[in-house]
DNA sequence: GATGAAACGATCATTTA
DNA sequence: TAAATGATCGTTTCATC
């Protein structure tokens, strides 16, 4: 279901171009790629209906929306069974603090990205919404310097 | 530069339902939130201009594009000093699997969020790209399960 | 994959509350 | 000051080549 598709260069080119700018209309990136508006379009529809483009996510500063402390937390669930996985990862997603959540291998299970309005509120998360859980065995909790994006992700070459 | 901006109620539907769809036309944002085209098109452009609204992100299956093992590398930087902080972070954002880069308190001074085409395209990124740098003590890699995002970021509750 | 036409949406000057 | 109206302009989209 979720195999590589085959994708030729002009692909690549939308997938770069739109990774860039995703407001891109479709007249400009047809235009970037060197192709017609209406072939871009079957094009990008293609990608869709693939699954390569998943979405279209808009983007926010968080400090102001009051939300200036991001922290990582890691977490370690003990024990780490499937029955309390669904359950916990449910919770975290419903905190309005959440960025991202990650299950992971290694020591810790869970990382979380969250977005605070302060000390306080990140206090209030660790203790309130995580240890007072009975699986979650531990929190360390690291805040944010700073956060970059990566550039355009497309496969590796030949 | 980067304090809070005072948001009302419609500015946090647009801001809400933008989060949830971020390719909804403006007719159909008007609509969403109750108020005219034009009337939402001040209003997404003062998010905008306001550095509410960051940009527009385009989300990938990185499965799709042959990149399905994801981890997370936790980097030790020695010394942590201000000047191999910025030539790392170029180094980190050049490599086609960076998907995003953390800096942060505690042990670890970084989190790299990767997809790699396999393990040995990992081990050659970790070997060759990381450990082999001087200011590089350590790097700890854990595989990504899975990865879930939060709902729509908005300002805490009074 | 491109062309061209019809339909639709974005945008802005103007008007109104 | 903020929002709505309505005309213009441009883009998307689809049948056709």
């Amino acid at each position: 279901m979720s195999r590589a598709v085959p994708l030729d260069s002009v692909d690549l080119k939308i997938l770069a171009a739109l990774q860039n700018n995703a407001r891109l209309s479709n007249k400009e990136l047809a235009a970037t790629v060197g192709i017609a508006p209406s072939t871009c379009l079957d094009r990008v529809n293609r990608l869709r209906e693939t699954g390569v483009i998943v979405g279209y996510q808009l983007r926010v500063d968080p400090a102001k929306l009051d939300r200036s402390l991001e922290a990582l937390l890691y977490v370690r669930m003990q024990p780490h069974r499937r029955p309390l996985v669904e359950p916990f990862v449910e919770h975290v997603l419903n905190q309005p603090e959440t960025r991202e959540l990650y299950h992971l291998t290694g020591p810790d299970d869970f990382l979380i990205h969250v977005a605070a309005e302060n000390a306080n509120a990140l206090q209030r998360l660790v203790l309130d919404e995580l240890t007072a859980r009975d699986e979650i065995a531990l929190v360390h909790t690291n805040l944010v310097f700073q956060r970059w994006l990566g550039g355009p992700l497309l496969p590796p070459e030949e």
